[in-house]
DNA sequence: TCTCCCGATTAGTTTAGACTAACTCTCGCC
DNA sequence: GGCGAGAGTTAGTCTAAACTAATCGGGAGA
């Protein structure tokens, strides 16, 4: 088998994993993403959008609707994945091995992902014991390309009574990120939703096991992506 | 004292950092770093280097005498050398702490010294305790900028009888330094010349304190850089 | 159905940094 | 002291990726 018509990948350059990973973001919640939402992600006029969007097609990394909006294509999406192990491998090894906190980490990995190579970051992992999870507790997408795809619910949107499993925390936001931290809001929490006030109100719910209570404002509560727990069994834990 | 006219440093481009670091490298030894050899180091066209050279000297960060060469301004030095740190810096780390071995090390520092903020490289400082040099035995700059400036003999130009003590290996060559690091020939470790054979011959050594020999060719003995050992008194260490 | 507005696109410019081709300077050698 | 080789530079082109200004399209409301 002799080459095999090696993929002739050139490698991507620094833009193109920036807007791959922005589309997949996007894109991930709703079919299409718009040119508009890709510029104000990226910090770029809509025209610059334009422009890598046609050549990104051409390449056959997206697929473009004129007037419509772009989506990955396969092979799209695998390097969108690729790039978002990094960052999610760099996060998790900088807050475990070189005590960067939980708001502080995500600009280093930003632009850290551009420069490591496939084997150190494996290396990251290993050393880290192939981490499911970032600090955000987003899912880390294996070497191969396979990400877990959760059922998640907002804080926001909770039924008084469910009893949750805080998995995501959805934002980069230093501030409200800290807050969090102190609040003691970090994914793998279990909480119970106590109660919601009408009209866009506030959440209270309690943490489990300590029973201590807090109450989130309607705009952090969106923030919050809880997995339902099934209600245990005495003595018979659902691991 | 209101903003103090702030450096308004533009952020150097990759480009312009492995422009500095080479002409920090190739003025070392001499004065002057010539357009072509700066051209070869970067594997660029010598006009590439000539358009390059233009910008840099209008930025102030080198002085460029036209059909001489280039040095380094103040300004410049001070550049190149947190690159160098930088990059030593990550040299050490990624053998020390991910298992990287001395030949694989420089293409990835290579890469990740253009994307490190200077907070990761000095938390990666003081996780290692403040190193002095790296593996191939190279100072390392101090965050304000100072590097020790040693005397250094290659292996080639030592006279016979003199005791040595191993400081530096001066290639990036994977092949050659695994062959040194299996003669056992790194930096820190002590030999005696025992020989040289004349017309370009090779240089005999012994190590200290096993007494095993080692013949090593020109070619090799020129790449081994060594700093002389005074002799010791019995019971009085040189520390 | 028509219109208007906003988002998308096209057209044209800019900058960094590379390239090739062509010209110029310097210095060592005869 | 002149000449030529080789190093250095100038001129002009190309690509990626950004920008502004101007034009186009399409869906929501009158």
């Amino acid at each position: 088998m002799h080459a095999m018509l090696r993929d002739a990948t050139p490698p991507l350059t620094r833009s193109v994993e920036d807007y791959l990973k922005t589309i997949y973001h996007l894109s991930s919640q709703g079919g299409f993403a718009s040119t508009r939402d890709i510029a104000g992600v990226l910090r770029v006029a809509p025209p610059s959008v334009s422009g890598m969007v046609k050549r990104l097609s051409e390449t056959g990394l997206i697929e473009h609707v004129p007037y419509r909006g772009v989506q990955l294509t396969a092979q799209g999406r695998r390097a969108a994945l690729k790039m978002i192990r990094r960052h999610r491998i760099l996060e998790v090894y900088l807050t475990q091995h070189l005590g960067y906190d939980w708001g502080g980490v995500h600009a280093e990995a930003e632009q850290l992902e551009h420069a490591v190579s496939d084997d150190l970051i494996e290396r990251m992992a290993s050393a880290l014991g192939q981490p499911q999870y970032d600090p955000h507790g987003d899912p880390i997408p294996t070497a191969g390309g396979e990400i877990e795809e959760a059922e998640l619910v907002s804080l926001a949107d909770a039924a008084p009574g469910a009893k949750l499993e805080l998995r995501q925390v959805a934002t980069q936001d230093a501030a409200r990120l800290r807050y969090f931290a102190e609040q003691g809001l970090t994914p793998g929490v279990l909480v119970t939703v106590t109660e919601r006030q009408p009209f866009n109100g506030p959440t209270t719910i309690s943490l489990v096991p300590s029973g201590d209570p807090r109450v989130v404002g309607r705009e952090l509560a969106q923030l919050l992506l809880c997995r339902a727990v099934p209600v245990e069994q005495h003595g018979h834990p659902s691991r």
